[in-house]
DNA sequence: AGAATAATGTGAGCATGCTCATTTTTTTCT
DNA sequence: AGAAAAAAATGAGCATGCTCACATTATTCT
């Protein structure tokens, strides 16, 4: 499983690359699936014994990102700070590594991790869309909230990051600075919502 | 005019009458555009005179159903209740008129009016989006509130109303009691963040 | 090594959203 | 009414996401 698993796991690197460098240049639309095999230097046919749909390529892309962001996180956390600092934290990070593909993400994300999407069960962004929502749970817990009621408190942080998410996407102003102010009001907001239930 | 525009407005009324038969009994991926057509009579071609994209026919349908909601909701208002419990009232009626839309509308709306396609104008339920931002606008400022600063308080709101959709639409709860619950939460806080601004 | 088996690559081809040159129908003008 | 012009309908055809039967390469077994 060695040498096999190398060369494959080396075309699916290769099969990542040509995503991001296409769907930078080109955005979501313009970017098709036979552009990325061959700039893979693969057959099309291949691209999808890698991922099963276009989608899982982006959302591979955004997982890799996001997890760079969780880690981050995890390693520099001080532990002294606020719930709704530490989210920040979290989140503004994700921005961060993100920021590459803010250019083609809002496209991309409507199929991948919709708000919408909750009905559909094994849709790309699921797994990241659970690694966040797990990490969120931590952090609350570990400031002394209690692990919010199943569906609704949940249900109401991925409504708001989604829509951070959506707006940060499109926000043009200097730094972000109008994602941030969105940021902290509904960090604000959800945290309020945890004492009030 | 007159006796064209009105079989123009038959036409109209045939297809929306198939898509939604369609849509109802097939769901938003395997309801086809050629299926439409034959359904309601014409020819591949000549729905795209009618309607620019498939996802436009689903936002007439919504719009309309939408249209129903304001409608309702403007001529049986008493004008002496809460803020929060005018939104309540307004989307709730809203939510009544797309019930038998229900089983489609998260696929549908990905791209209809996805969170995220807060980014690209001249999507279909971009009328939509600003019809229902302007009433709310006005039930709030009608409320004595000031009108929301410009981006923030609008994108929060909008964010809460999509996730209330997202979440209604695969909520099988008795009496869709776990949505009321989230269109409570959301609305309180809502009006929370009007004040603390 | 050579055969047998498994894993991976391949591209022709399908389904479907949508376009557009052409044909058909309707309206207007005299 | 009949010709000219405008409007509408049509369906072959394109692009693209994805499938699948087959070919190719890698691995295992004796």
């Amino acid at each position: 499983m060695r040498i096999t698993g190398q060369a494959k796991h080396e075309t699916r690197q290769r099969i990542l690359l040509a995503a991001t460098s296409l769907l930078k240049s080109d955005g979501w639309q313009k970017t098709t699936t036979r552009g990325i095999a061959v700039a893979a230097q693969i057959a099309t046919g291949t691209l999808f014994n890698y991922f099963p749909t276009k989608e899982a390529i982006a959302a591979a892309l955004l997982d890799e990102a996001l997890k760079r962001a969780s880690e981050e996180f995890s390693s520099a956390q001080t532990k002294d700070t606020t719930l709704e600092a530490d989210l920040f934290t979290l989140i503004w990070s994700g921005l961060s590594n993100l920021h590459e593909f803010r250019k083609f993400l809002a496209p991309a994300c409507e199929t991948i991790f919709s708000p919408l999407a909750r009905a559909s069960p094994g849709s790309p962004g699921e797994g990241i869309r659970v690694d966040h929502l797990e990490l969120v749970d931590s952090i609350i817990t570990s400031h002394g909230f209690p692990s919010p009621q199943p569906a609704i408190a949940i249900q109401l942080y991925w409504t708001l990051y989604l829509g951070v998410l959506a707006f940060w996407a499109a926000d043009d102003s200097p730094g972000q600075e109008d994602t941030l102010a969105l940021l902290d009001q509904s960090l604000r907001l959800f945290v309020l919502s945890l004492g009030h239930q």
